[in-house]
DNA sequence: AGCACGCCGACT
DNA sequence: GTCGGCGTGCTC
């Protein structure tokens, strides 16, 4: 018997799928081989959804090959296993991914697997296939994708399973009699002696036991060690699982608006598609997630709901806990190492019917799922940037698929891309268009600021903004100031008349590079002078946008020295839990201010919270990114909804110097609808996602010749790819990074753009030509669709 | 990654 | 002559 097994090496380039021989004295005889499993669970190709087409024919890397005879279990051996196996001269650990008869390798050749690591398959025979859609649709390495279902700890073998100390009292010992013989005045002692006392007395089993730490922490430490030494207490390690939050079960009735019921009625008939779930802010979504997932559950079936990382709250948590009960693992990073383990196992051995956890959890090696939720769909955080990138979306539509089961992608202001499903058909509608309580959406004032500074008011607040704030604070209400910065580049506007540069040929706003003193479109590379004078006004106020949030912190104190204002932002988060205490200390106080960026504007409802001002909405709409106007949409509504939470008449006042642009329109009214049909038209005329899959080829090498060289080379052949898709291509250059240099390591991109339905074939002609530079010393990667340019 | 094999310069 | 530089290629 030979098993297929891949080499988990730290940092190895080795991605080959080498044959091993299956020691044959291991426990089970030859009968057990199951040949008619042959087939596997599904046919990957011949589905509807075009993604799981994708790449998969003629793909770079042989692995339908060895198919043709599957076995997935020979004695001790099982698939989806890790093993330890000799390599080279060395010794290495690896993942058996299929088992076979005969090996196409010359048997003198092979060697013998040394011994299996686990006692049973940690990888499930979906996740081997999600592998294989991995590996060809992101082109990344099979290990990097086996990597990604297992927790890191286990694989370096450091996870100890939780052994806590228990005291049992000893039996033979009569406390009573112990009792005379402490010294006397020792109170400690006799209360110690008091409360096993009670303990015995109140239990109905005769061994009776506590924690070591419980007592520790009601008792001294010193009387607790007396005790043990002289046996009264007898120390034991047990075995124990980590629970990381331990909730009592809620028996609450849930009644549901009959927007819900229409959702859930809908979603009842589990049939096998994407649901897109459009609610707004209070809509009461998760509250349909859980009613599905309870649905689910009595079926007989398993769930995964993902929730973008920052949201995952400890209220998020046990919100799914209490109603959900044991059922329910959670995954996040804020796990010890230890309580992840603890909870992947639970989900591998059939003890968790509910995944809760961020973006990684989708890889979970949960079985016989029913339903897969992504909230928020439209966090980027979605994407995986680095290393092995992917998009969750993708990996949830394949498990979905494999699963023949619903993917609900739920959120207030769903991605344009998402949303454009629905209007193809690709995806269902369902929509909870109002708050469960039935209150108003917080108004959204949009106010002038360059008519303020006409006027004479030079700081970064406007007049109607002081006023609320004034009017608020007095309320002993709280307030939070939104500064919708991100990324450290920065745009020029023209203070008069609020001109902001654009590309030409991209229609996307222009990123000023400081060192050059020039202008650059990030999408296609050109440059352009950096402005003095107003080309609209031809006024020479022209200034590069971007205020620190430590600015306006200084800037609202001299307003309202008296008041308590809070600052949330890299620079004050980045201890653990400075976001909890943060967050913990704005709520205590009261009337108060809370200055932050981005991350103050997710999860965590504040009830007393009355008014939002957003600084500079402008801000995240000039980024050169065709998203941008997207992005500034979701943000300025996700900001919205911390106003007004509990007892509506909350106020948004949104600070702009364009306040005409549509996407404020749009926003001001709440009209997403209206806002996707402006936006997806633009989309359209320039060409740019969802209508067409922009791409970007890395080079990076700290020799700029030799980077200079393989660009050429890759750009050489990749123009038979244009030539080959000639009108499919809307733009295809190269040009060096926006940033040329980082690390020392010179960069250099090819940027091209190019229909959305020629996609599969052409990343597919892309792979195949950037696999055969993987060897030279300049390193070259692919993204799709970038989240960024930088 | 590691490790061997291998083909050229500078040294006891 | 040989010791050792690291360039190339293989690991079932």
């Amino acid at each position: 018997m030979i098993a297929e097994v891949i080499i988990d090496v730290q940092n190895s380039e080795v991605d080959k799928i080498f044959d091993y021989k299956i020691p044959e004295n291991n426990n089970q005889s030859l009968q057990d081989i199951n040949i008619n499993n042959i087939e596997e669970e599904i046919k990957l190709g011949d589905e509807k959804n075009p993604l799981l087409n994708c790449c998969s024919k003629n793909s770079t890397i042989v692995l339908e090959e060895s198919n043709k005879q599957n076995i997935s279990k020979y004695g001790d051996y099982e698939k989806g296993m890790r093993v330890v196996v000799p390599f080279g001269k060395r010794i290495v650990e690896g993942f058996i991914i299929n088992i076979k008869t005969s090996s196409n390798i010359e048997e003198s050749k092979l060697k013998s697997i040394i011994k299996p690591m686990d006692k049973f398959a940690v990888i499930i025979p979906e996740l081997l296939e999600l592998m294989k859609f991995m590996v060809n649709r992101y082109n990344i390495k099979m290990v990097d994708a086996l990597r990604l279902f297992i927790p890191s700890e286990y694989r370096k073998g450091n996870v100890k399973p939780l052994f806590k100390k228990y005291c049992f009292i000893n039996n033979e010992i009569d406390l009573k009699n112990y009792e005379k013989n402490i010294r006397k005045g020792s109170k400690q002692q006799k209360l110690l002696i008091d409360f096993l006392q009670s303990l015995k007395n109140n239990s109905t089993n005769s061994l009776v036991s506590i924690e070591q730490s419980k007592l520790n922490k009601q008792f001294s430490n010193s009387c607790v060690n007396k005790f043990i030494k002289d046996k009264v207490l007898l120390l034991e390690n047990i075995e124990c699982q980590r629970k990381p939050l331990q909730m009592q079960l809620t028996t609450k009735n849930y009644t549901h608006t009959p927007e819900q019921e229409r959702a859930i009625k809908r979603l009842s008939s589990f049939e096998a598609k994407t649901f897109v779930l459009h609610g707004v802010t209070g809509s009461g979504k998760t509250e349909v997630y859980m009613t599905m997932i309870e649905k689910v559950i009595k079926l007989g079936k398993t769930a995964i709901v993902l929730v973008p990382e920052i949201s995952l709250t400890p209220q998020v948590l046990s919100n799914f806990r209490a109603r959900l009960g044991e059922n329910v693992a959670i995954l996040h990073s804020g796990l010890s190492s230890g309580e992840r383990y603890d909870e992947w196992r639970k989900i591998l051995n059939g003890e968790a019917k509910v995944v809760v956890g961020a973006r990684s959890a989708i890889f979970a090696p949960i079985k016989n799922i029913g339903l897969i939720v992504i909230d928020e769909e439209h966090e980027t955080s979605y994407n995986s940037e680095s290393n092995p990138r992917y998009k969750t979306h993708e990996v949830a539509k394949f498990r979905a698929t494999y699963n023949n089961c619903s993917l609900i992608l739920g959120s207030a202001t769903p991605s344009i891309s998402t949303y454009f499903s629905v209007m193809i058909g690709e995806s269902e509608l369902l929509e909870l268009p109002t708050r469960t309580n039935q209150k108003e959406m917080p108004q959204i004032q949009i106010v002038d600021m360059l008519s303020e500074i006409r006027a004479g008011n030079s700081s970064i607040f406007s007049r109607q903004l002081i006023n609320d704030l004034n009017e608020c604070l007095s309320n002993n209400k709280q307030a939070i100031l939104f500064l919708n910065r991100r990324g450290f580049t920065s745009f020029m506007r023209c203070n008069e008349c609020g001109y902001i540069a654009k590309c030409t040929d991209c229609d996307v706003s222009l990123v000023y590079h400081k060192v050059e003193n020039k202008l650059k479109c990030h999408y296609c590379g050109k440059r352009f002078k950096a402005l003095t004078i107003c080309p609209n006004c031809k006024s020479s106020y022209i200034r590069q946008g971007a205020v620190g949030t430590q600015k306006v912190v200084e800037e609202i104190q001299r307003f309202f020295p008296q008041i308590k204002v809070f600052r949330m932002d890299n620079d004050t988060t980045k201890n653990k839990n400075g976001h909890q205490k943060i967050l913990e200390g704005f709520a205590k106080t009261k009337p108060s201010i809370l200055v932050g960026t981005q991350m103050i504007a997710k999860g965590h409802d504040f009830d007393s919270v009355s008014l939002v001002g957003i600084i500079d909405a402008d801000q995240s709409l000039y980024q050169s990114d065709y998203k941008s106007c997207e992005k500034t949409f979701q943000l300025i509504t996700q900001v919205s909804g911390r106003a007004g939470r509990k007892e509506g008449g909350g106020k948004i006042v949104l600070q702009t110097y364009n306040p005409r642009h549509y996407v404020y329109k749009f926003v001001a009214n709440y009209n997403y609808k209206g806002f996707y049909n402006k936006e997806i038209n633009i989309r359209e005329i320039t060409k740019f996602p969802p209508f067409t899959t922009i791409v970007r080829i890395l080079i990076t090498h700290e020799n700029e010749k030799l980077v200079l060289e393989t660009t050429k080379e890759i750009y050489k052949k990749l123009c038979e790819i244009e030539r080959k898709y000639h009108y499919d291509f809307y733009f295809f250059d190269v040009m060096k990074s926006p940033h040329s240099k980082i690390k020392n390591k010179i960069r250099y991109q090819v940027l091209m753009r190019f229909t959305k339905s020629k996609e599969c074939d052409i990343i597919k002609d892309i792979y195949g030509i950037i696999n055969s530079f993987k060897n030279l010393k300049p390193s070259v990667f692919v993204e799709i669709d970038p989240q960024n340019l930088a």
